[in-house]
Parts: structure tokens; C-alpha cells; sequence
DNA sequence: ACCCTCCGTGGACGCGATCGACCGGAGCCT
DNA sequence: AGGCTCCGGTCGATCGCGTCCACGGAGGGT
């Protein structure tokens, strides 16, 4: 992870569908050597996947909502984690500090679909309670934040 | 926004690095149609950007928090998100029904440097209260979810 | 029936991806 | 110091892909 692992994680948190070659001239490599690089980020561990990023509303996910969840005192938490999984209305899941032991954020197409997923959520064994908050707008999302030289 | 529309949108939400070839392949078009259908699909905002999604940790980005705002009755909205905007470590920014105007998803790579963002959180004009959760483990974040066909 | 438009295919060509061979510097052992 | 080895790079070649263009068929309007 030196300074040009960086910049290559940069132009690729920015532009995931930069060719190798071009990659190679904004780092001052060549593309062989480019090829390699990015390779070993992705079996690292660095690079998790690529995604194309896609507004919600155009396909058909309008509703954004964001969800605490109080657990059972008796219940496991390993087996309310995999009931979430299986929904795949939860995009993201944070495991929190807190009385909400969990932080969850669906989207879905419609308000009645969010009821039907609180009563799904209220209704699994380990939850004490829900709260939601409903995303009137986004403003931004996953914007990727400058990368500075770490210590090491 | 055809059913081929929706396959190439899945197929690049999964991996945006796929090339137009192997899309041709998988919709059973060639690839100069799948070529100007992505450009569409791209010029007319489906699809926003292609990010290759890195592990938080390995660029020094260890600490994720949830940070509630509650606005001051006078401030102005827009000025507080313009504030906000000029904040790098807020990787997104959700305008919310409820008490809580803004819920706020930020990184950074210690504690102390979350304690000065929340310290300056609460000194921008127009923000009366703030209320912050740590995530201690991220379970899963932004999992793509299956398109269905929309009523459309 | 005719034409127009849209959306696709096929062909061509230049560039990019990717492999293998080679090279130079760092670190280490003798 | 000399030489070995390893790592990580460049170079060159080959093959497949991206991309431009001309062409063609389906569907709708007149």
C-alpha cells in the first residue's frame, strides 16, 4: 500500500471503469505493471467488488428509510443478523454502539412496502422494537472521501 | 427501461467492470447495441457512476458513526448543508422527516478525529443539537437488491 | 403502399488487456 | 566486495475488445 496503491484506489473509487492503460498514465506506469497492482488491491482484500451506482428511483425505489433496532435481552443476535440478511430490502446493516443494536437502511418502492417490512422486522424473534426515520431526500451518498498518506 | 435495460443495470450494479462484450453475452445482444443502450442508460441518469468499493479500514477509515442533527428554529437549511457538503469525512447526507433534520453517515480513522468532526458538527451556524451512534462492526453496506419489474 | 424513425447487426480497424521474457535494484549470505 | 535471489518493473507480441460506420428490418403515421 504505497502512494501509488493509493492513487490507483482513488482513480478507481472515482471512475471504476478506467481501462488499465489509462489507470497506467495518471500513475506514470506501465499497464502491465497497473494490471498487477490492482490485482493484488482485489485478492487483498483492498477492492471489494465494482458497482455501477444507480438512482433508486429508477428502479422502482423511492423509499429510503433508515431503521434502529432494540434486541430481546434473551435473544441471539447471530440469528437476527441472518433473519436481516434475508431481506433484501436491507442495503446496509451496522452492528451499533447503543441501545439499537443495530442501524439498518432499506429501500423500497413505496410507503406500504415500508410498513410491510417494520411488521416483518417487529415481528422477528430476538427484536424488542423498531424506530424509523423516513429519507425525505438524499442530498449525497457514498461519496468517496480523498485519501491522506496514512501513518504507516 | 426494458427488461434488457434492467438485466444490464443488475449485471452492472454486481460488477461494473464487466466489459460490453461479455454484457452483449449475457443479454444475447452484440456489443455496439449494449454499448448505446449503457450510454443511455448513463446520459439519461440511471446509472450515476461506477465506484470500486473499498475496505474502509484499509485506507484509514476505521470509524464509522451515525450523527443526527437537529436544526436551530432560525438557521437555514441550505447554508447548513452547504456547511456539511464542505465536510469530507460525511460520506452521506439524508434529509429526514422528524425531529432530526439530517442524518449524517461519516468515516474518519480515530475517535479523536470523530470528536473534532462532531465538535465542529455542533458549532456550524444553524445546527441546535447533535446526536451521535457508532457503528461497531459494519454487517453489510450498500448490498445491491434485485431489480423487479416495475409497474411500468 | 410509402416513408421515417428506431434499434438492431455485421464488418473493420485501432487500441487495450494480458502473457511471457527480460532487466535492474535491494537485501542478504559468504 | 561479489554474487544470489526476489520483487517489481518494462518491453514486445498476440488476441480480443471498443467503437465507428453502413446497412437492414419492424412498426407507426399518412
Amino acid at each position: 500500500m504505497d502512494a501509488i496503491d493509493r492513487s490507483l484506489v482513488e482513480l478507481l473509487r472515482g471512475n471504476a471503469r478506467l481501462s488499465y492503460a489509462e489507470l497506467a498514465r495518471q500513475v506514470g506506469l506501465s499497464a502491465p505493471a497497473v494490471h498487477e497492482r490492482v490485482g493484488k488491491l482485489e485478492s487483498s482484500g483492498v477492492i471489494r467488488a465494482y458497482r455501477a451506482e444507480v438512482e433508486p428511483e429508477a428502479i422502482g425505489l423511492g423509499v429510503t428509510a433508515l431503521i434502529g433496532i432494540v434486541e430481546d435481552s434473551g435473544g441471539d443476535t447471530d440469528d437476527v443478523l441472518e433473519t436481516f440478511r434475508q431481506m433484501p430490502e436491507i442495503e446496509s446493516c451496522y452492528f451499533m454502539a447503543g441501545v439499537e443494536s443495530f442501524l439498518l437502511k432499506a429501500r423500497v418502492g413505496t410507503i406500504a412496502e415500508l410498513e410491510q417490512l417494520i411488521v416483518r422486522l417487529s415481528r422477528t424473534p430476538g427484536v424488542a422494537s423498531t424506530r424509523t426515520g423516513i429519507a425525505l431526500s438524499t442530498k449525497w451518498e457514498n461519496r468517496p472521501q480523498p485519501i491522506d498518506p496514512p501513518a504507516s
